[in-house]
DNA sequence: CGTACGATCTGCT
DNA sequence: GCAGATCGTACGA
């Protein structure tokens, strides 16, 4: 069952970050099924978090998507060679969405060792799950109740880890937020 | 217009 | 553990 629009209009987008965690991400992209469980993810929350590319209401046109009513992708290059991807939320003119760090593979494993020309860690980061699942800048501003991204609900894992986020030093005070969330397939912590 | 840099990944040491 | 890859975008002149 893909999740309605209504699901990403939540004002909460810490809360979404941390549910969306055991529900399935899928991509149908170059005429490829590809997806998996979400493992990792992590909040950005507008303009008032110093890590958010939307940080004191700055808008360009790389971020112009953060603007737009919750429900359709960001995706950004990052250091000149990685597609991030992120699912915008809430209403119109409040930039918060959730990256997508890490997922756990389960549809079309075949299709993404193709693209990752490995067979290991296919998607284990934000670069790498984005290349595993075929997406790129044209995915950017695209509705996640469309035919190419969608998310199915799924199972809610037993425990959850809230931790600061990853590579956001710059962000002062706000990188120290508990904003990333993983399964702990490990009880022991 | 020019320059600096980033929500990272990989392979080699 | 660390450096190099690689380029669109942001921002200042």
């Amino acid at each position: 069952m893909k999740l309605p629009s209504s699901y990403y209009l939540d004002e909460d987008v810490v809360f979404i970050a941390k549910d969306l965690l055991g529900k399935l991400f899928l991509t149908n992209i170059e005429g490829a099924l590809t997806g998996g469980i979400f493992t990792e993810t992590e909040a950005y929350k507008g303009m008032e978090d110093r890590a958010c590319h939307a940080f004191g209401g700055r808008r360009t046109k790389r971020n112009d998507a953060l603007y737009e009513e919750g429900g359709i992708s960001y995706v950004y290059l990052c250091y000149g060679l990685h597609y991030l991807f992120n699912i915008v939320t809430n209403s119109k003119d409040t930039p918060h969405a959730v990256l997508i760090r890490a997922i756990k593979p389960v549809i079309g494993i075949d299709t993404m060792i193709k693209r990752r020309k490995r067979e290991k860690d296919l998607t284990a980061g934000p670069g790498s799950l984005s290349q595993a699942l075929g997406i790129n800048l044209s995915h950017n501003k695209l509705s996640l109740v469309g035919d190419k991204i969608w998310i199915e609900e799924g199972e809610k894992p037993a425990e959850i880890l809230a931790t600061p986020r990853i590579g956001v030093e710059y962000a002062k005070e706000d990188a120290l937020l508990p904003y990333r969330f993983v399964v702990s397939s490990n009880k022991a912590i």
